[in-house]
DNA sequence: TTGCTTGCAAATTTTTTGCAAAAAC
DNA sequence: GTTTTTGCAAAAAATTTGCAAGCAA
């Protein structure tokens, strides 16, 4: 389960987190793999992977899981939060909790000992709320791979 | 991506209902079809899966996806939050929001349409806090399938 | 009887791993 | 020179799908 810390730096090291490094669309393993693959086109989507949990392991990214499409990557590792769009895809950065902070006191006062918490809210953005009555506009929702590319 | 509304009761689909309902664990699909399996021993994992959708899709139970463990299920379909234990993997209902109502007005104003929002928290249960020092008290993780059971 | 649902097996999809070769230090 | 990391291919793990047969209405 506990991975060994890494212990050197590498071209493909740098790429991934690269990559990620002031970008705000929360890319999936595969987008990081298709960015990087332009700079390095020797790179294989497995170093993808490992450098993107080292990166995780070392606090320099985060890992979101937010709906059903499986693993994002995020460069922004302070506390924040998300708001996922159910009709293009979109997450987009929230900062809630600055406003107003959960509350997690009581747990602590049971017992628990909280770590982090995660809060993500789902609906429609702003873009996609505007075109809602108009069905022509609506966007390409952003999937992973090409799963919308398969037609029965 | 949208499924066609199912038109028919079947014992599969009651079994894989009853299997969930008065169920706190909140599930992965393999348990539940554990469950099931012993009172319709021909069932298959795929009937289990077809039939959470059905269940999902009607509104009668709801998917979690908390950690990287997978898609769990929860027959509570009220407005609740999560507690996920770092250490042993439990999953408790948390109901924070109805002492504190999470404020999501904001985003409105901003012109999102909010439909719902999930609060999970991470950390360590009651149980897990108060055996940390002994690490021999440790309790078994509740990992899916058998990956712990793999050694190298 | 009609056509929806199941069981089975195979396919998909995402992520992980073994291992020899390449690269870092 | 030694040890870590990579690239590749294959494995693993979770979920979905095609299709003939079974079952609900």
């Amino acid at each position: 389960m506990r991975r060994a810390a890494r212990k050197r730096t590498t071209r493909q090291l740098a790429q991934v987190l690269k990559a990620l490094q002031g970008d705000h669309t929360h890319p999936f393993a595969h987008e990081v793999y298709q960015r990087v693959h332009k700079k390095l086109p020797r790179i294989s989507l497995a170093t993808v992977y490992r450098n993107l949990h080292s990166l995780v392991d070392e606090g320099k990214i985060r890992t979101l899981l937010l709906d059903s499409q499986g693993a994002r990557f995020d460069p922004e590792t302070s506390q924040h939060d998300h708001f996922v769009c159910e009709r293009c895809g979109r997450v987009v950065d929230l900062f809630l909790r600055q406003a107003r902070p959960v509350d997690l006191s009581s747990l602590a006062k049971q017992g628990y000992v909280v770590t982090t918490h995660t809060l993500t809210v789902h609906g429609m953005c702003q873009v996609c709320a505007a075109r809602r009555t108009s069905r022509s506009q609506r966007p390409a929702r952003r999937l992973r791979k090409d799963r919308c590319a398969r037609q029965r």
